[in-house]
DNA sequence: GATAAACCTTCCAGTAAGGGTAAAGTAAAG
DNA sequence: CTTTACTTTACCCTTACTGGAAGGTTTATC
């Protein structure tokens, strides 16, 4: 199939499934005539295949690695378990920065009183020297 | 003073500081004999405000804005508030996103047996082509 | 058969917010 | 006088794409 169909059922942009066959993480063979990438049906699933690997987060880089496990058919499902505890944890480090800004800041906006005068907490705050 | 005292004392790197000259945030004057940066005490000030800002997850426009708002004495404080309250709904999106992806990784970890075999249900839920 | 819409191609530039490195000028210390 | 530390500009690199221009191809319509 061409790229626009391939792109649509993976639910990705033409724009990024080019990208991904210009970082040779799926390349597609050619059509000699046309110069048209095709896509096979196992290229297809593993466009979905990424496709879904991003939206949970998992980098490229990540994906290559996750693509390669899911080509291997000796791989061991320890492999793929760790990475995923290593993106868990990182998504908890994230959380937590997170969650400190948000009290911070939440903090700062119940010291304001967001009226029509200058004085402002929040600016004293930033105004202040000190890195916390 | 020089660019290196300016950044250790706002704790930004030597880069940072620069780079913020470059894009017309914070534009020190030059020694006309030596071509270096001078930083006065204010301009020292800006820079630790917009330090700290930044770790507030403000995006450079946004610094702009509120270092606007600092250096205007006629300010209301309602500016200020109404763009950290954004800010907190754009932390609270994120928080949610990723406090579901936590949540859908740690589900699948946990059908993960882990072990040396092949079979993975991580490595199943990306092969599936739904896009949840 | 001509033409227009809807595909597809490559190439170039840009995003956010700097980081890394090089080559070269300047300053302070010994 | 030399070494070391600091500074300058300039350039490319990062992530994961997105947008647009200029042009080739395919399909549908007149």
């Amino acid at each position: 199939m061409n790229i626009g169909e391939a792109a649509k059922k993976s639910g990705l942009t033409v724009k990024t499934v080019r990208y991904y066959d210009e970082i040779n993480l799926i390349k597609p063979v050619k059509n000699k005539a046309t110069n048209y990438r095709q896509y096979t049906d196992a290229e297809l699933a593993k466009l979905q295949f990424i496709g879904k690997a991003r939206r949970f987060n998992f980098s490229i880089k990540e994906c290559k690695e996750l693509l390669s496990l899911y080509e291997n058919q000796n791989r061991s499902s320890k492999e793929v378990r760790n990475l995923t505890l290593t993106k868990i944890a990182e998504i908890d480090v994230k959380l937590n920065e997170l969650e400190n800004l948000r009290t911070q800041l939440s903090h700062l906006v119940s010291c304001c009183k967001g009226n029509e005068r200058p004085e402002c907490p929040i600016i004293d705050e930033l105004s202040n020297s000190d890195l916390n």
